[in-house]
DNA sequence: AGCAATAAGTTATACTATAACAGAATAGCC
DNA sequence: GGCTATTCTGTTATAGTATAACTTATTGCT
């Protein structure tokens, strides 16, 4: 699945149909299960490439008929984390689609600081450098928050117009 | 200031010394008030080379005689972010003091998950890298949040001892 | 069907952070 | 030295984020 984030005419339903898709894929390859709560909160967050709130979640889980306490949505995100589908951002305090689940793997983040898109890069070559690092002061590196603030580039191009 | 986190046997007392003087003279050129609850939150958050949580030092501001409701030690917090003094580890939601605050910039952090200790590296090559990954997808970076969880030399050293 | 394991419902509460306004201290000016 | 504008601190209240603990329901397995 390609990283469609910062292209804003790209057809946002197949990004969701095949975040879905794939989920249900891995989870039974795995044979965890994606209930009907697990399920829908994966696809709420899939509604943007935008991290959301936990809370922002509770009002369509209630819609659904489900229960809309806290831990509800928690343990969703909890076991969603755990199958790697979706990643927390620290900076934010909000969930996003992860678009590469099949691998276990640390995200890399660019979040618009305007329009809130959130593109998830290889982040291969930071920990590259992270990796050389840490090892220079004899670190071992288990776990990597790298999230970064700035303009994507269509809210440059907006800017540049409005002043 | 060099950065000693990782170094078990060092001079503590030394660090905090020079990082109040240092705030104190940064403070003076910039004409900024390095107000007394200022410096004791400073001087809180640097009893220690480990992140500390905001309302971990209340009870020590209460001791000292000052209000301590959150705003007073959010307040101090919040200055000395600006002034570069403390970074803020959005994984952790605590504060760590700045080895090299002389210069505004971004953090990255080797934060050991066994004793807390923390260390402050150059963020220059993953700024770099980064920026270059940025860079081939049009995004302009205004922040970086790079917070890495590991095992520190020392932990490491105890953990193949004790098993 | 019965049992064990997992998931969801429910209530309460902990932890983190800020809004809003009142009072005190400080700095700069005359 | 007093005046005034500004900045800082005190205080109360509340918003926002996350989890503990226990109960009930569902599922998977035999």
């Amino acid at each position: 699945m390609d990283n469609l984030a910062f292209e804003s005419g790209h057809d946002h339903q197949h990004c969701i149909d095949q975040a879905l898709q794939q989920a249900r894929q891995i989870c039974r390859e795995r044979q965890q299960r994606l209930t009907p709560i697990r399920e829908l909160v994966l696809k709420l967050i899939w509604q943007s490439h935008r991290p959301i709130g936990a809370y922002e979640l509770l009002p369509a889980l209630a819609e659904a008929g489900f229960n809309s306490a806290p831990p509800t949505v928690y343990r969703a995100l909890e076991f969603l984390q755990e199958q790697g589908l979706v990643h927390r951002i620290a900076s934010l305090n909000a969930f996003v689609g992860c678009p590469h689940p099949e691998q276990a793997h640390q995200g890399c983040f660019l979040i618009c600081r305007q329009c809130h898109s959130t593109s998830e890069l290889d982040a291969g070559p930071v920990h590259a450098t992270l990796e050389q690092s840490a090892r220079a002061v004899g670190f071992t590196i288990e776990q990597e928050t790298v999230e970064v603030i700035g303009l994507c580039p269509n809210c440059q191009a907006g800017e540049s117009i409005d002043g």
